[in-house]
Parts: structure tokens; C-alpha cells; sequence
DNA sequence: TTTCTAGACCGTCATCTGTG
DNA sequence: CACAGATGACGGTCTAGAAA
């Protein structure tokens, strides 16, 4: 896929959601750890938002890729239209050319 | 009605990429 | 270089529609 290389815009990325999901706890700072019981506490609760926010990227990632795709797709159905279009111009204009001929 | 199947969507992991 | 965010790959679930 070409994603990688930097040809797949970004359509109007939204800014980021402001607040934490709810349920999520603002840790204390990590000086203020010390049984092996509360880090590994504090270990779940970054695996925890780590996958949250992978979770939310991941989401919107395929939203913008979607968004792209449909773009694409509308190009597509335009620049056919625009060929058809042109093909009949070029017709007529031939058909006019051959009878100036005769 | 039940079973099968294709397509859409999701969550997670691994990896890449840009930034301080 | 460390870190956070973006994205590809993969496997799982759900659902609508076709086939038996």
C-alpha cells in the first residue's frame, strides 16, 4: 500500500477530544510508588490507556481512510463523465470535419 | 427455518514516522 | 534517542442475503 509514502492526505483532522473517557484515572506520579503490588498497578493502568488510545486511533485512522476512498471514488465517477463528454465532442467535431471534406 | 458466505467493523499487536 | 501517534496486518464478531 502506497499510505506509507505519503501520498494519502489528511482530510480536516478533527481536533482531539479534549477530555479523558470516562473511567480513566489520572495516576500519581510515579515517585510515589512503592510495593511491587502498586507497580504493577501502575503497569495495568498504561497498558490500559495505551490500548485505549490505540483503540481511538485506530478508529479514526480507518475513518480518514474511508473518507479518502470515497473521495477517490467520486473523482473517478467525475473524470469518466468528463471523458464521456469529451469523447462526443470529439465525435461531432469529426462528423463536421468529414462532411466539410465531401 | 437453518446453514453458509461475503462484507463491514472492531480491537490488538508490531512497526513505521515525526518531533522534542 | 525516547516517546506518541499513525497505520498495516491479523483474527474475531455481527449482519444481511443467498442457498439448501
Amino acid at each position: 500500500m502506497a499510505a506509507a509514502t505519503g501520498d494519502m492526505p489528511t482530510y480536516q483532522i478533527r481536533a482531539p477530544p479534549t477530555s479523558l473517557p470516562q473511567g480513566v484515572v489520572v495516576a500519581a506520579s510515579p515517585g510515589s510508588l512503592h510495593s511491587p503490588q502498586q507497580l504493577a498497578e501502575e503497569a495495568t493502568r498504561k497498558r490500559e490507556l495505551r490500548l485505549m488510545k490505540n483503540r481511538e486511533a485506530a478508529r479514526e485512522c480507518r475513518r480518514k481512510k474511508k473518507e479518502y476512498v470515497t473521495c477517490l471514488e467520486n473523482r473517478v465517477a467525475v473524470l469518466e463523465k468528463q471523458n464521456k463528454t469529451l469523447i462526443e465532442e470529439l465525435k461531432a467535431l469529426k462528423d463536421l470535419y468529414c462532411h466539410k471534406a465531401e
